[in-house]
DNA sequence: ATGGACATGTAAGGGGTTACATGATTGC
DNA sequence: GCAATCATGTAACCCCTTACATGTCCAT
């Protein structure tokens, strides 16, 4: 349902081949959203279908064919819609918390390998978001708004901060696992 | 394919009904999974397809026939091997995250009222949180090992931490688009 | 000549949601 | 009389993933 309402949400900011939007969600909103290319070609079906999206094709004598998409004026209604809607839920599925819950099966050697394997990720993760705004910028501040640009700034912060919380979380628990072991070995 | 895991972990702790199965997760792990009692039925057929669970059936006379589903050594096997298998990735989809995200065709005020609405959510999902550990030990101290209760508090942590998180993600958003708003009218 | 950027799709299948269907017993 | 608890399922549909299929131009 939301892969439809983020590449409606591009096509607000520039007309767009699916190619490019494509491009666009691996660039930006992949740490909240991300889709198969082949995925974004079928939603752009569907939703030209419903007449949503419009294209019109231009053909490239040095490049491939290629079909730009643009909003329409019931897409932009429906986007909006979507967008004003507040009942989204704070519940989410984590199958990486499901494995802790059930670690009692596991030892506490192997928790503590996982919960280092996690919080290097997320380390990982962090670090690569440093760059994302300014490649974002870069790409879209001439065709943008500038108002977009706190909201950019806005959602990154929060993965920024998410990543954070786990590496504080995973390292106290991997405290707490340690002196089980410390006891286990008395 | 997570649910079929979630499901072989509870049938660690004790033989149970597609029924229990269903309350089991709603009691416990719905802040890091949750099904329709329906899936629930349907992933018990192909589980026992596979052969990584068996059933004897129970004939009530008081109440319904029931079916008590059993883990196999196989299920056992398929379990463990997911529990020990450390590439889960950091990245999840979150709509509201995009909605946040694409706020730029909105209005502070409206985006305000979202966070708030976000915030306050947040706020009550927290508070719900206080008594699952309780909840959880309650019912089934007297069937589980203790040392999975760590690990049930570590799961129940993360939760709590997360939603402290946003909690005060939302609290700075909101001032940054006040201050946005002040601008505006000046 | 090899690989990357450009560009668009189809097919099969998995996992999940929503809605519907049934029916007995127990407690207020 | 009505709702809750116990108890199990089917049907339709949607969204997404993985794999496959095709083809050109340009730079190294």
């Amino acid at each position: 349902m939301s892969l439809t309402h983020g590449i409606l949400g591009f096509l607000c900011y520039n007309d767009m081949t699916g190619y490019h939007l494509a491009k666009a969600f691996r660039s930006s909103i992949h740490f909240c959203w991300y889709a198969q290319t082949s995925q974004i070609y079928l939603e752009l079906s569907k939703l030209e279908q419903k007449k949503l999206v419009k294209s019109r094709l231009v053909i490239q004598s040095d490049k491939p064919n290629k079909k730009i998409y643009s909003i329409t004026d019931s897409g932009k209604q429906e986007f909006l819609q979507w967008l004003n809607d507040n009942h989204d839920g704070v519940g989410f599925k984590n199958a990486f918390l499901m494995k802790i819950f059930f670690s009692g099966n596991s030892t506490p050697e192997k928790t503590i390998l996982k919960l280092q394997q996690f919080s290097s990720d997320c380390k990982q993760y962090k670090s690569d978001m440093e760059c994302v705004p300014q490649d974002l910028i870069y790409q879209y501040k001439k065709t943008v708004e500038p108002e977009h640009t706190l909201y950019w700034d806005f959602a990154v912060e929060f993965i920024y901060q998410y990543m954070q919380m786990c590496i504080d979380w995973a390292n106290s628990c991997i405290k707490a696992l340690s002196e089980v072991q410390e006891n286990m070995q008395k």
